[in-house]
Order: structure tokens, then C-alpha cells, then sequence
DNA sequence: CTACGGGCTGGAGTGCGGTTCAGGTCAAGC
DNA sequence: GCTTGACCTGAACCGCACTCCAGCCCGTAG
């Protein structure tokens, strides 16, 4: 496929597709007359390059894991850790949300206390 | 106290101190021959400021938050709509990270089991 | 044959969130 | 009175992850 349906396919723009290869993502496809022809298999390489990245990798890292890739069964082991150690940072972050959900939670209780205080005035202030 | 203990207190550099009290998310302090002289409550300001970083706002919309804070009791209401929107967003970006820690542990247990795989292999040819 | 849509390149530009720097002032301790 | 260390300002600079642009090529449809 070109690169504007794999564009359409993955979400990420055709600038960003180019992107991803010139910094060593993605592998560069067959071309034809110049054209980037992919394969259908890009669209997953894709997918799991855009989890990564939600887990907030940094490109450097994923390059890193794309390059093992890229070196065969050898490296299996190293992309395990980095995957275990991306896992580990995942649920550090969860925790780190949910402590700040629960300081949220917290103010805009704080909040309609205020409000429902407002309001009492307001009450008393119209029954004079 | 000086911007120097403020910014051991928060754990924020000194030039990010003036940064977000230039960019109005810290009120100017009180000054002493120049020097930035700050009020103890402003350590739990700022350590409020950073929960909201924390939770992925941007600082653009703190300082929305800020201003209307200054603004006093009258914008209560719409400042809890802003804490109730960035709740809701830290909500979905837990379910998202949850989705991703799932998807990594698919990942680290497939190669859990080429590992197995491999070493098998080897102990086959070891025993030859 | 020509117009058009899509793709190509290299390089510059963008937005965010700071960080660093040059060149000072000030206050306290020796 | 001099040194030292903390602090001041405005402006330039940084890294990341794109994003956009000019000017080109190519294949297909009308």
C-alpha cells in the first residue's frame, strides 16, 4: 500500500510516517518509481510503535527497541527487559494518576461545599 | 522565605519559579530590596500546580485556573468544572495506560516463550 | 497533451516547557 | 572593606516530536 493509505490506516500522518523512518522506526519499504510501496504487516509494526508511545517511550527508546528487532532473535531477551521495565514505569504512572484523581476528587468536593455555603447566603440573604 | 528555600520546598528549579511567575501562575511575591520574599502558603500553591501538571494540563490552562482563583468566590463554580473536566481526562488516560500495561504483558509473555523455545533448542543440541 | 492528485526530498519552522547566560545588585561573615 | 554566595533581569537557547514548504517527479483520466 502507499503511504496515504497507510497514513489513513494507522492515524499518523504521511509527515510523521517519514518521520518515523528517517529516524530509524520504521524500516524503509520496497519502492516503486520512487514510491514507498508497504507492506500490510506496517500497519501492526504501526500499531504497537503508537502503544509504545502512549506508554510515553520516547522515540530515542523505541528506535532503540526497533533496532534489536531489526538484529533477530538475538536480542529477544534485552527487548523483554525493555519491555518489563516500560511495564514497570506504566504502572508507576497509574499510580501517580490515580493519587492525583483522588486530590481532584478531593477539591470539587471542597468546591461544592463552597458553593452550597454560597447558596445558604443567598437563601437567608432573599428571606429578609 | 527566599526563592532559593521555596524552591528546595517544591522540588522546582529557581528559574522555573520566576518562569511560572512570569507566565502568571505564581502571584509576584512581596519584595525586599529586590528579592523575592515569599509566604509559606505559596509551598502548597505550587505543590497544587504540580498535581495539575501532573495530570497532563498545560500550563496555559493552570494559568486560566490561576486567574480566576484571583478573581475570588465568584468563578468557584467554574473552577470546579475545570477540576471535573481534568478529572475525567485522568480517568480515560488511566483506562488508556491500563490498556497498554496489558498490552506489554501479551508482550513480555510471548517472549517469555521464545526464550523457553530457545533454550529448549539448545539443550537439544547440547545433548547430541 | 495536459491537468491533476499523490508522492518525493531536504531543510526550515513550530509549540511546549523550561534552561542557560551575561552582566549585574545586595547582604552577611570574616 | 572585601569576598562570597544568593539573587536579579532580559534575552537567547534547548530538546522533543513533529509539521510545513518549495519545487520536483510520476501515472492516470479526460
Amino acid at each position: 500500500m502507499k503511504i496515504g493509505q497507510l497514513s489513513e490506516l494507522t492515524g499518523l500522518s504521511i509527515d510523521t510516517l517519514r518521520y518515523y523512518e528517517k529516524i530509524g522506526l520504521i524500516e524503509p519499504p520496497y519502492r516503486k518509481s520512487g514510491q514507498r510501496l508497504y507492506d500490510p504487516d506496517a500497519v501492526r509494526w504501526i500499531d504497537f510503535l503508537k502503544a509504545l508511545k502512549a506508554t510515553g517511550m520516547s522515540l530515542e527508546d523505541m528506535k532503540r527497541y526497533a533496532l534489536m528487532r531489526a538484529k533477530g532473535n538475538a536480542t529477544a531477551a534485552n527487548r523483554r527487559v525493555m519491555l518489563e521495565t516500560q511495564h514497570a514505569l506504566v504502572l508507576k504512572r497509574i499510580e501517580e494518576l490515580n493519587a492525583c484523581a483522588a486530590l481532584l476528587d478531593y477539591k470539587i468536593a471542597n468546591y461544592h461545599d463552597i458553593e452550597a455555603r454560597h447558596e445558604q447566603a443567598d437563601n437567608r440573604r432573599n428571606a429578609r
